[in-house]
DNA sequence: CCTTATGCATAATAAACTTAGGTATATATT
DNA sequence: AATATATACCTAAGTTTATTATGCATAAGG
């Protein structure tokens, strides 16, 4: 990613929350989704995100679903049941996470 | 530290905004200062963070002082001029990643 | 024709960490 | 007396996770 080297670790989960708002999306796809949605400033290079994805299918928690749109390769990635579940779990660490952080950096800060 | 992989990439900024909060620090101390205000989240290794202060200390943003208390050693860090400079840069940069995170991760979020 | 965008992928490298080990003193427990 | 726990420093080896660089291939715009 772009903005130094903050993101480790993280990337596997923002795959994951990303696969269960959508349903099912392509790689390239979550680059730009990740990119638009953080307004440029997190940017997933594809060397950190195909390993991701494959890494993720290896170990269950994700389905993909070959499909050609204009002649161009698409592999749709899909959260199977296992993903579901885990993607719950990783998003309620990273948010401990988050909060954690926060209150370090800036115990001023609140959440609601 | 302990708890996963999240939070490589910011243990220089943390280390570096309690050198500044708190004036001076030695090691073991800044390892449980962590681990108060995160009620045990983030447990600093040893193995991540006295690399991390003498490369901070050869990068010139930190001082040393050795001392002996109760016949042990203890070094305690502080911040040069150069150190609180760049807190401020890292803790900037931190607090943006952090708003990035919470923005892909939940954002329904508001931070005041 | 050449660049940019789309779309996949991997190999080499670098960074940041964990794990495991080492040294040493002080205090509390069995 | 022996052992465990806490304090206090440190490093080496290995793993994880990312970046950088590269490759292949199609489509569209200048």
């Amino acid at each position: 990613m772009s903005n130094s080297k903050l993101y480790k670790g993280s990337l596997n989960t923002i795959i994951l929350k990303l696969l269960d708002e959508q349903g099912k999306m392509y790689g390239y796809e979550i680059t730009q989704k990740v990119k638009a949605l953080t307004k440029g400033e997190l940017q997933i290079t594809e060397g950190a995100l195909y390993p991701a994805l494959h890494k993720l299918e290896a170990e269950g928690l994700l389905d993909v679903e070959v499909a050609k749109v204009d002649n161009r390769l698409r592999k749709y990635y899909m959260l199977t049941e296992a993903g579901e579940k885990e993607t719950v779990n990783r998003l309620a660490e990273l948010e401990e996470f988050i909060r954690s952080m926060q209150n370090l950096v800036n115990p001023n800060w609140s959440i609601n």
